[in-house]
DNA sequence: TCCTTGTGTCATCAT
DNA sequence: CCATGATGACACAAG
């Protein structure tokens, strides 16, 4: 319990405790009002990503340690002790994006790393990989049965109970080395307190790194179980593999795992790294002009110029298909028309086809609220929420593409003032202005539908509980009108009793009981009873009429 | 293949 | 007039 994320678990555990029994217990509809639910829940996505970040951070600390002179994280002695591979030979972990035309090209430098949007760091590689519905599913699995199990086992158990689409979705999705290495690490985490696995995390991102390094590799392995990359019908997937294994996006993607890969490459072919910058392996180059993908930027210090349409979409085309395709073109003739011209179209092509590869899972779930307080409604079905997590970040595609300085969470949700005060202290040209205004308003708008269909179940709700009233109601005074008209007749019964009791008991003068054809009582106002005629009577008020009514 | 459900987006009106 | 909210209608994806 001294673990302060084993602490922060138990607290929100218990949190949840409680809103459930509120819940139960018939609180009030307006306590968990779309205001505070959402704040609640903004707040819950927050200390999400917060325990993300120590995770991170404890990953990293068991991986790396920081070297104090060069600022560079280098592996931990005791992970080298316990690496098959000594890592001594470790490149600085920057050296990636220093290679890397990324950063070699001012203008693609510029439009990926603006002033104030640097590279994203490695808390938000890990905060978006765990947003990866994919990665979900695996962290799922391995908490709920990785405990106990050897790695192999999970990675089995990942690859047969990943329903076949998913499974299909997840080659595209995850087959990035950094996602599936953090996946490793992250079940590491997991698994690492209850069971007795052996494994060094090392030895785990070594032999995922082997795996892709080598195609040809015979020796089966966790990583082979999940992304068979030697064979034909995953060429494709395996290029892109290797791609983003080498690509300087990775780095700034999860740079710690392009620093082992790094580190992998220049320990295999060491003669390689040391006259060629890239990190290819011979077979791994010739199959890549095979398929006419030059691959990524990282690639074109060894290639010596970038087909950046040609790779991106080729890329593009591999991982997601038509439809991502479709709407950066989208994005791309929506906005890239207001560009300055200074942007080079190919670039922005680049840069727009770069996030269609790289970005689509890197999702705003954790930090946007309409996702955050999505989370707690338990009957959304995971599909469902994917498919949430897919259309949301295509806002976030957008912003990537443009490069906005201001995330979109920001954007959507800044006050006004705020807001206004935010882009115009950022120079913003057409494009990125017109962008940012549609996100906000498209944000806007969003968390006013959900909040128009939460009001509308409400007022279903609402409606379908007046029904019930209504009825209860209805039936209530059914009964009451039942009772009442039986007291009525009890009523009559006894009026009648009672008039024949006293009618029975007059006489007249000789001592003769009266003809009640004849005679009738009536009952003056002030209480008199008087034995008039009938011809008489019924002239009378209306007490009398009753009276012989009831006689 | 059709239906249902959940969601994002747009258009439009109201505030 | 502008920003924002509300809401109907539509498209799309997934089951």
């Amino acid at each position: 319990m001294d673990d302060p994320s084993a602490q922060f678990q138990h607290d929100s555990d218990l949190i949840d405790i409680l809103w459930r029994q509120d819940v139960d217990l018939g609180v009030e509809r307006e306590i968990f009002d779309g205001c505070l639910r959402q704040k609640e829940e903004t707040m819950r996505a927050r200390e999400r990503e917060l325990k993300s970040e120590r995770e991170l951070e404890r990953i990293m600390q068991r991986l790396q340690k920081l070297d104090k002179e060069t600022g560079e994280f280098l592996p931990s002695p005791s992970s080298v002790n316990s690496q098959a591979v000594p890592f001594s030979e470790t490149l600085p972990s920057r050296v990636s994006t220093q290679h890397s035309p990324v950063t070699q090209n001012p203008l693609l430098s510029a439009l990926l790393f603006s002033k104030s949007q640097k590279p994203p760091s490695q808390e938000q590689a890990f905060s978006e990989l765990l947003s990866l519905p994919d990665l979900q599913y695996y962290l799922d699995v391995l908490e709920s049965e990785g405990s106990n199990l050897p790695l192999e086992d999970i990675t089995e158990i990942c690859h047969h109970n990943l329903p076949e689409p998913q499974r299909e979705n997840s080659t595209d999705e995850l087959c990035d080395i950094g996602e599936l290495t953090q996946t490793i690490s992250d079940s590491f985490e997991v698994a690492q307190p209850l069971s007795c696995m052996p494994s060094d995390p090392l030895e785990v991102l070594e032999t995922c790194i082997q795996t892709f390094s080598d195609p040809g590799n015979p020796t089966p392995s966790p990583s082979n179980t999940i992304y068979n990359c030697s064979s034909p019908e995953n060429q494709g997937i395996f290029t892109k593999c290797q791609t983003n294994s080498s690509d300087s996006s990775l780095s700034e993607f999860c740079p710690d795992i392009n620093t082992y890969t790094i580190n992998t490459s220049t320990l295999s072919e060491p003669e390689q790294l040391n006259s060629v910058p890239g990190r290819k392996a011979p077979q791994m180059l010739s199959q890549f002009e095979e398929h006419r993908i030059l691959l990524g930027f990282d690639d074109s210090a060894s290639v010596g110029s970038v087909d950046l349409e040609m790779s991106l979409y080729a890329a593009d085309t591999v991982s997601n298909g038509q439809s991502d395709k479709d709407e950066l073109e989208s994005i791309q003739s929506d906005y890239t028309d207001l560009l300055p011209l200074s942007l080079h179209s190919e670039t922005v092509e680049a840069t727009l086809y770069e996030t269609a590869t790289y970005s689509p899972h890197q999702t705003q779930n954790e930090s946007t609220p309409e996702y955050s307080q999505r989370e707690p409604q338990s009957d959304l079905t995971t599909a469902s929420r994917a498919a949430g997590v897919r259309r949301a970040c295509r806002d976030e595609q957008r912003a990537r593409a443009l490069s906005l300085p201001i995330s979109v969470h920001d954007i959507i949700n800044l006050p006004v003032e705020a807001f206004n005060e935010a882009i115009s202290s950022c120079k913003l040209n057409h494009a990125q202005h017109a962008l940012i205004r549609d996100i906000r308003r498209r944000g806007k708008n969003k968390m006013a539908a959900q909040s128009c269909r939460k009001r509308k179940l409400d007022s279903l709700v609402d409606l379908e509980d007046e029904i019930e009233a209504l009825k209860r109601e209805k039936d209530k005074s059914k009964e009451e009108k039942e009772r009442n008209t039986r007291d009525l007749r009890v009523m009559k019964e006894k009026l009648k009793n009672l008039y024949n009791e006293v009618f029975g008991q007059l006489r007249d003068e000789q001592g003769n009981s009266y003809n009640p054809k004849e005679y009738k009582l009536q009952h003056s106002a002030d209480g008199t009873v008087y034995l008039l005629p009938c011809s008489t009577a019924n002239n009378k008020n209306t007490l009398t009429e009753d009276l012989a009514a009831a006689v």
